[in-house]
DNA sequence: CTCCAGGGTTTGC
DNA sequence: GCAAACCATGGA
């Protein structure tokens, strides 16, 4: 069915910004995964858009999936006085935070930890097709990402075909954390900030940066920017060693992913 | 072959 | 409290 998108939306720019690891191009259409819910979205024109789904799930899993209830305009607009953000916001109009799932951002992101982003992609996209459930769409056969429950009985050697190195026993001990139900629980969306990262820094594995990016792309805290060694260069070369981002309060995040983003399409001025 | 990757934990001071 | 060593693997 067709839909109209307004406010900024762009799928190749969402797609390569680091905040997810398996949106493929798939006949045309980039193809998006929530929990169960598969999604095969394609651009029209300007603001239409031909979707896989129905105007219910689309309204209800989506909707907020793509944060398309928040104006980024208008956070683009923010950037007063601060040059090299205006750039950033300019080279990356289009890019929305997404909300994952947070199980998925949990294991994601402790992967994540000294992996180039071609390495965490073959990685997750290793778990997902030794141990996620099998769904045939109109266009693919797709792997889900898998459950706790799934990864339960995971064996080392299986798991090291993943990729997963010497974050092998962080996942694990993440797994075994989710099925006794100590993280990642239903109750874990409605702490505040603080709590939430404290409890996220429990998890072995999660430090500030990973705490930060589970924060951001799974639980839709827009102002948590993640310190990466990307960021850090920014903050070196662009703002003289001190960090920009806290400035911007509660849309810090996105200014981060815009810089984020920034930086991986001009490598060479860092 | 070397170097480094969307870092975190452990150890030593 | 902080800096340094160490971590396993793949892509460039």
């Amino acid at each position: 069915m067709l839909i109209t998108i307004k406010d900024d939306f762009n799928l190749f720019k969402i797609c390569n910004s680091g905040q997810c690891f398996r949106c493929p191009t798939v006949n045309g259409y980039t193809r998006f995964i929530f929990r169960n819910h598969i999604l095969y979205i394609k651009q029209l024109s300007d603001e239409s858009y031909d979707i896989s789904c129905t105007e219910e799930l689309w309204n209800t899993i989506w909707l907020p999936y793509f944060d398309l209830t928040r104006s980024y305009k208008k956070i683009r607009r923010l950037t007063t006085k601060d040059t090299f953000m205006k750039k950033a916001t300019r080279e990356g109009l289009g890019i929305r935070i997404l909300r994952q799932d947070p199980w998925e951002m949990v294991i994601t992101f402790i992967l994540s930890q000294r992996k180039s982003i071609p390495a965490i992609k073959k990685s997750v996209e290793a778990l997902c097709t030794h141990f996620g459930s099998l769904v045939t769409t109109e266009h693919e056969i797709v792997y889900l990402f898998p459950t706790p429950e799934q990864l339960k009985d995971a064996t080392d050697d299986i798991l090291s075909e993943c990729g997963l190195g010497y974050r092998l026993p962080y996942v694990k001990d993440a797994v075994e954390q989710a099925l006794y139900n100590t993280i990642v629980t239903n109750e874990w969306y409605e702490f505040d900030d603080h709590t939430l990262f404290t409890m996220l820094k429990s998890i072995k594995g999660v430090g500030d940066k990973v705490a930060n990016c589970i924060m951001l792309f799974g639980y839709n805290r827009i102002g948590r920017a993640p310190v990466d060694t990307w960021i850090e260069k920014i903050i070196n070369t662009k703002y003289n060693g001190v960090d920009p981002f806290p400035s911007y309060g509660d849309v810090a995040g996105v200014m981060q992913q815009y810089a984020f983003y920034y930086s991986l399409q001009h490598k060479d001025e860092f």
